[in-house]
DNA sequence: CACCATGTTCCTTG
DNA sequence: CCAAGGAACATGGT
């Protein structure tokens, strides 16, 4: 389910439900989502100790939690993958199919949940150190981002992908926030003009903070068995439909543009399809 | 059977 | 050294 705005989402849904719960014991199906932790070293470190606070980088979520043993925070770092969902229940619920990481934290069990297992639980955080800035704070400078971008030949829909340039976007955001932009998927990133650059930030922001408000209002079920597909969707309090599509050309491969309703073009860049208007992006 | 899927990392090639 | 492209990981949906 993740990219920033469902990562986002999800931190905030989870703050309140994991806040000063003490794990009593970690069950692990799934050992390789730990890489490169071991179980062994997992639950010396987690077992006893309390979650202390939540907060997320990019696509990634860090647990704080605090130990009576050991004097300074623990940090566990999640990822989603792919496919990943975490969420607590009581225990009466049954465990998903694909349940990789269970923390009984007493009436509850958190879970971690991932039908493709590309996901990670682990203490190891060095993947954060490496990340770009966060799209939505401060530190996401047109000066820096230009800069970087003139420094590459590449496709800018493969360079925001570039987690080290740009925090968060993934493969649905980085087509929306180009169409949204004008901007073609597959112009070169030096070729950018500063003006362009500047209208690509803040398309990024634009639809990420859209994402996130929009996600928000959703009656989200981590419960359940498809929960992920709300992550796409936003409520509509005055349609007749209970959900509204909000992307605009990512998977519309063949359909009008909204705006000028030629068809949207679907093209592999990456290994990764990318959707866009090539009437309306250039 | 074929192809597709919200991500990251590793390997190869130039 | 770097940039760029592709495969691998694993499971399920259409």
């Amino acid at each position: 389910m993740p990219e920033l705005p469902e990562v986002e989402v999800l931190a905030r849904h989870l703050r309140p439900l994991l806040r000063d719960k003490t794990i009593r014991a970690v069950e692990v199906r799934r050992a390789k989502v730990l890489r490169p932790t071991l179980l062994r070293e997992l639950k010396k470190v987690l077992v006893g100790a309390r979650f202390t606070g939540l907060s997320r980088r990019g696509k990634y979520l860090l647990f704080e939690l605090r130990s009576p043993t050991a004097g300074k925070p623990v940090m566990l770092l999640g990822h989603l993958g792919m496919t990943g969902r975490m969420f607590v229940t009581p225990k009466s619920v049954s465990l998903p199919k694909h349940a990789a990481v269970i923390f009984d934290l007493g009436r509850q069990n958190f879970i971690y949940e991932d039908t493709r297992y590309f996901g990670r639980i682990t203490l190891d955080i060095s993947a954060v150190l490496k990340l770009g800035p966060e799209p939505l704070s401060d530190d996401f400078q047109p000066a820096a981002f230009a800069r970087a971008l003139k420094r590459s030949r590449q496709a800018i829909k493969v360079k925001l992908l570039d987690q080290s340039l740009l925090a968060g976007v993934g493969n649905i955001y980085a087509s929306e926030a180009l169409f949204l932009a004008g901007i073609s998927p597959k112009r070169p990133a030096n070729q950018l003009t500063l003006v362009q650059v500047k209208k690509l930030r803040r398309s990024v922001r634009e639809i990420l903070t859209k994402a996130v408000a929009g996600g928000s209002t959703v009656p989200l079920n981590f419960i359940g068995g498809r929960s992920d597909g709300l992550f796409y969707f936003g409520r509509a309090p005055d349609t007749p439909d209970y959900y509204v599509e909000r992307l605009r050309v990512y998977d519309r491969a063949g359909k009008p543009c909204i705006h000028c309703h030629r068809p949207i073009k679907r093209i592999i860049q990456a290994a990764r399809s990318t959707f866009y208007c090539p009437h309306c992006q250039i």
